[in-house]
DNA sequence: ACGAGCGCCTGTCGGC
DNA sequence: TGCCGACAGGCGCTCG
């Protein structure tokens, strides 16, 4: 589930839940703030959930750490620590989630954080795809991520430089985490619709206008995904309702809300794109 | 430099 | 009912 507005929601409830934009307790169920925490120790149930360090090394070197901050990078949840940083990426199933440690552990559960107040942090994870880093120097990961999308610097010759010399697909420069850090699969085909971009049309084509329609775009639906705290589809519920909101996304065969040509789907980079042939060129 | 294919995993859904 | 393939919000690897 998890792209940018969706680890925003996340990062946000984890920060100060009181402050969030959630409107109803349904949203907030299961949250509450860990900022200052102290960690007691660590549960890790699945051993390949932990990137880096070595088990027993993490085991030693969380132990009595605070947590001073919890932010975001792209896809990254970043939690500050007296000494080093805790990681997470969240993949394809991977969520957060704050409770009490008299409450039972669930299936999908891969690391559990328990602090010195007997709560815990859990991270569960249905598909065993995320990670959890332990890192002195957030540099050693990211190295290789682009820029953010929502920073206001950024600007359309920007990601105009980036992709116009390349003859890949903007679909697949879209989920290029190096280019721009946080896009995934839905929101780069809602940003494409938006645009009236063809998700194959390749880099070189695009103008300094195109892209700069595009970055509008992207941060667009990103921003309106924040705003809905997310999407929330199949098995994984957290509360957002972008879902409800998709223009193309998983709407194959269903009319354009522009001009009623049936939505198309293509894989394009081993995803699926979704995308009205009329509208987008 | 690029795309295709696959691995990593579990779960759901639709067709037969 | 059960089995089987397709597919799912991500990303890293190898191989042409």
């Amino acid at each position: 589930m998890p792209e940018l507005p969706e680890v925003e929601t996340i990062v946000r409830s984890l920060r100060n839940p009181e402050n969030d934009l959630l409107k109803d307790e349904q949203s907030l169920r299961g949250r509450s703030g860990i900022i200052g925490k102290t960690i007691h120790d660590a549960d890790l149930r699945w051993l390949r959930t932990l990137a880096t360090p070595e088990p027993e090394v993490f085991q030693q070197r969380i132990t009595g750490q605070n947590i001073l901050s919890v932010d975001r990078r792209g896809k990254f949840i970043v939690m500050t620590l007296d000494a080093g940083t805790l990681l997470f990426h969240l993949r394809m199933s991977g969520d957060l989630r704050v409770e009490s440690q008299t409450q039972p552990v669930q299936t999908h559960d891969r690391l559990i954080i328990n602090f010195v107040d007997k709560q815990r942090l859990v991270f569960n994870d249905t598909r065993k795809f995320g990670r959890v880093w332990l890192v002195d120097e957030v540099s050693e990961i990211f190295a290789n991520l682009g820029p953010e999308p929502l920073d206001p610097k950024l600007t359309g010759e920007d990601l105009y430089e980036s992709w116009s010399r390349s003859t890949r697909m903007i679909k697949t420069l879209l989920l290029d985490q190096s280019l721009l850090a946080g896009v995934g699969n839905i929101y780069s085909d809602e940003a494409l619709f938006r645009a009236r971009i063809h998700p194959s049309t390749p880099g070189r084509f695009l103008t300094v206008e195109k892209c700069d329609q595009l970055l509008a775009a992207v941060r667009e639906v990103l921003e309106e995904g924040i705003r809905r705290n997310g999407a929330s589809i199949d098995w994984v519920y957290r509360g957002g309702d972008f879902q409800n909101y998709f223009k193309v996304y998983q709407r194959t065969g269903e009319a354009c809300e522009i001009c009623g040509t049936p939505i198309e789907r293509l894989v394009i980079g081993q995803r699926s794109s979704h995308f009205c042939p009329h509208c987008q060129l």
